[in-house]
DNA sequence: TTTCACTTTTAACATTTTTTAACACTTTTT
DNA sequence: AAAAAGTGTTAAAAAATGTTAAAAGTGAAA
């Protein structure tokens, strides 16, 4: 089991940094939270962290000049930020090229614990090694790094979009994946079109599953879809 | 481990110029960014450096007027223009002899990356010796230098655009490489009938590779292509 | 210069992946 | 109950990709 991550958060509207903070230890991250950019990077420069989730619009000290001085302190660490929608588009054609990903306000916890997951995935791979790249859906194995989906003697290969979503509801397993996010994270843009695209994928991935009785992608109305695996114990 | 190469950012736009320095500086390089030709040009007075990365659209002295005063004092220094894609085809013909490569705004920084690698490699050598000139590739040997794929006692000679393109797959193993900016590195445009080329060679590219089971090219649909390799640990 | 060998681009056609449209059905709201 | 919104499914359309072969370009040797 290796040790959690650390992850620097600043944020300056404590009622959001607090619920944060929390979300993210629940999920097993160890997080620091700084409420302005002085004292994040007093933060940084005293502790090792593994990823920073820093919101843009801080007061004194901005996020873009905080990353800045941060890098300049380690030039390779993660860094997520946080924006309001409100920003101009060229503001933030600005900024996307210099961290490796960004959430928008509103966001949800689950997106964000994703978004996380996936820069860690990429950036420190020894951190999450353990993260499995096959998934046992009932009776049929789900082979994420091949994009294979295998029953028996049968093998399925998937798309790189039918495999994407699959995963995402593997992580959801007996939950409720919400569209938006499953939207934003498999799609990148939330609209009419890939909404219903994202419907014709799901109608794919239950024809793909249908030979196995134990397994079934729920629809919870208004909300989002479940991967329920029935259990034979 | 050699030195970091040292590069002079000339660029009005203060965003995009903390952006570029910031990322650059992620890479390994170390930055000193000014703001205008004249700043510019004194710290290039001033310092020792290995590359000059100057924008075109300077207020007062202009990058074309930058960059010949800086040959002045340094005929060979490696030169990269970036530009604005609204110049006229006339213009960049006529800065294009004067440089030792262009990139065309808006860029990513991945691009930036790479270009600035393989001028260093072509103009200073020395700089960036410990860049390795051949790759592994699962059980198969890519020699970039020679142009050769080796496996077991097949040789196969590799064409220029076919070393290009199987080179920067590799700098991206296990990565998606953007279909984009395997277009703007190698073909040094992007267009439909470019990028119908660039399919033809990575089916050659699957042929030369076929052999070795544990290699393959993959496409992600709208987005590029990954070469990967299954480890066999 | 012409020829030859080779590289690259263009064209053509097959196939795959994704999006859009259409229609039936379900759930929620009014 | 009727209307509206949301979902399931299938098929068609559009876009992207894979592959092969012919055409065009290129440079060196005869």
């Amino acid at each position: 089991m290796p040790a959690a991550s650390r992850i620097l958060l600043v944020e300056d509207d404590p009622n959001l940094g607090f619920v944060t903070q929390e979300s993210l230890e629940r999920q097993g991250f160890e997080v620091t939270l700084a409420g302005n950019g002085e004292s994040g990077y007093a933060e940084f420069a005293g502790t090792v962290f593994d990823l920073c989730l820093i919101d843009i619009m801080l007061p004194e000290k901005d996020g873009i000049t905080l990353a800045r001085d941060i890098r300049q302190l380690n030039p390779r660490i993660p860094i997520i930020f946080v924006t309001a929608k409100s920003l101009k588009e060229d503001r933030i054609a600005g900024f996307k090229v210099g961290c490796d990903d960004y959430i928008v306000k509103p966001f949800s916890m689950e997106e964000l614990v994703l978004r996380i997951q996936a820069v860690l995935r990429r950036t420190k791979p020894s951190l999450i090694k353990s993260e499995q790249q096959q998934y046992r859906i009932g009776s049929t194995i789900f082979d994420y790094k091949n994009s294979m989906l295998i029953f028996e003697t049968n093998r399925q290969k998937l798309t790189h979009k039918e495999s994407e979503l699959l995963r995402l509801l593997c992580l959801h397993l007996n939950q409720v994946l919400d569209r938006q996010i499953a939207l934003n994270l498999v799609w990148g843009e939330n609209n009419f079109f890939m909404a219903r695209s994202m419907d014709v994928y799901l109608s794919k991935l239950r024809k793909y599953l249908q030979h196995d009785q134990s397994v079934r992608i729920e629809n919870i109305h208004g909300k989002g879809f479940k991967l329920v695996v029935e259990s034979d114990d």
